[in-house]
DNA sequence: TTTTCATGGATCATATTCTAACCAGTTTGG
DNA sequence: CCAAACTGGTTAGAATATGATCCATGAAAA
């Protein structure tokens, strides 16, 4: 193999199927991707994809490359946590993924403070629906809601999450007798054990907080959404659902930086501080 | 990781320990090497090598870098084969590699007309006293001398090779009482059974050969390189010694290439015709 | 249908990387 | 002891890879 980073783009390439796709991952422009995959093509003797009009398609030769790479990479990904974890610096990056909804009704405040507190710390956040995987290091620290934790993942549960019924006050004040439920469209919600019938089913939490809070109805809400929200109250004739749980979380082999720890540390403050209320256990 | 060839240029530059040797094995310049070090060492935050007077040297991160890129190079390799064996071509590379003493005893003849029957294919023979391994690459072919053939290989043994008491006619005729003893310095053979006592010992067996064609002594070769030879005859109050045995071995995921199944029939054909020699059953 | 959009190929100026050459300092061998 | 053959560093100029742009094509969207 001339050029071992061609494997690189062959894999980015591989898993977006279009050169375009695979650039805009790489950071890189269409030219250099269609450039480097001839070039690879040319070194292995056989072609690895096969253009045709809806795209470029591995060919029986890529799938076999495509699986083989797969080794390749994970190494490259320890070695990668491995520099990262070696590296003392307190300046460099570190990144963040944490939920969107986490963000704003938990962590955008210690956030802010912490990037405050160490400038020289370049912290990236990316707010995600989806899991980031730390082995992957698609991520060096990740906040998830989740009731089982990944493997190689090491961190703490930070908080329990459970779900609790809110209104706004003013809905509470003239209910009518069949509750106006609100809920997300998916996962599909458990029925409520009241007597309601759904009129709204909403893309995402911050929908739902949102029509709740202008009163059109009652709906589920996890506690760090709605606990201390003033437009929002809690009904009292239903407990506390237990649901899953909340973690911070990063990988063995990165857990010595220095950068790491520090943010870790700072999370852990931050829902510790939070913690009755993420809770549902105070208003 | 920025740039995945950069861990091909390590590995290189950690087996060679020095930047010049490092740049001869990649078949670049010392500059270039140095420049992708210090640029990979830039990427991961951390130094992999000390420099000292006496040479470049892995640095603790350096050795762990090492362990991790093993796999790396291991799955390269991998793709390395299957794109080997994958094409079909029948124009092209094959690297065969071949004991010097067994190339001039027994396969010059034979590759010669390989070559001139398939000009197309570009046959590189490498002679070499050590094994070189089929897995890791380093060659396509191999011709080797051993008692028990390396795993993952796969071929045929295509002959036993015995030793047998050689020496000159001419000693012959004026044999003294007590003979003059050739052997090889290393490994140290096995004393002889007759009144003998040891008078030179050579670095290889062409030294050997050569003294014995000289009627300098009696001493043991394999039968491979003294049957035959109008200048050497055998001691018929010995008998052949069962020594090691001749394989010509691939990899697995390199035999449905064209060119090496052409090149190994072509092997076992030219041991076929001239097995009878080497195993010493006939002069 | 027409329009819009995204795709991949081709081209060329630009940036980057590599090579060749020379340098000074060390070690090795005669 | 000196000479030769190493070592790695540095540089200018050559070779190479890259990115911006334009283009034709084909697939969705209006």
């Amino acid at each position: 193999m001339k050029n071992w980073d061609d494997l690189r783009i062959f894999r980015a390439m591989a898993k977006a199927r279009s050169i375009r796709a695979a650039a805009a991952d790489l950071r890189t422009t269409h030219a250099t991707v269609s450039r480097r995959i001839r070039a690879l093509e040319e070194d292995l003797g056989s072609a690895l994809f096969e253009r045709r009009n809806e795209g470029h398609v591995l060919t029986a030769f890529g799938q076999s490359m495509m699986d083989l790479t797969e080794g390749v990479s994970v190494g490259v990904e320890a070695i990668d946590r491995l520099a990262f974890g070696q590296d003392g610096s307190l300046a460099g990056p570190v990144r963040l993924s944490v939920l969107e909804d986490l963000y704003h009704q938990v962590l955008s405040g210690p956030l802010d403070s912490f990037m405050r507190a160490h400038p020289m710390i370049e912290l990236s956040i990316e707010t995600t629906p989806n899991l980031r995987d730390v082995s992957r290091r698609e991520a060096d620290v990740i906040v998830r809601i989740t009731s089982n934790p990944p493997e190689q993942a090491v961190g703490r549960k930070v908080a329990d999450s459970p779900l609790a019924l809110y209104s706004s006050p003013h809905y509470l004040n003239q209910r009518p007798a069949i509750d106006r439920w609100i809920a997300l469209d998916y996962p599909p919600t458990i029925p409520p054990l009241l007597n309601a019938r759904p009129v709204f089913l909403a893309g995402s939490l911050t929908v739902v907080a949102d029509v709740l809070r202008r009163g059109q109805g009652i709906g589920l809400l996890p506690c760090f959404m709605g606990q201390g929200d003033p437009n929002l109250v809690r009904l009292p004739e239903v407990d506390l659902i237990p649901d899953k749980e909340i973690w911070t979380l990063t990988h063995v082999d990165i857990l010595q930086n220095p950068r790491v720890r520090l943010l870790m540390d700072h999370l852990y403050r931050a829902f510790s501080d939070q913690r009755h209320r993420i809770e549902g256990r105070f208003e």
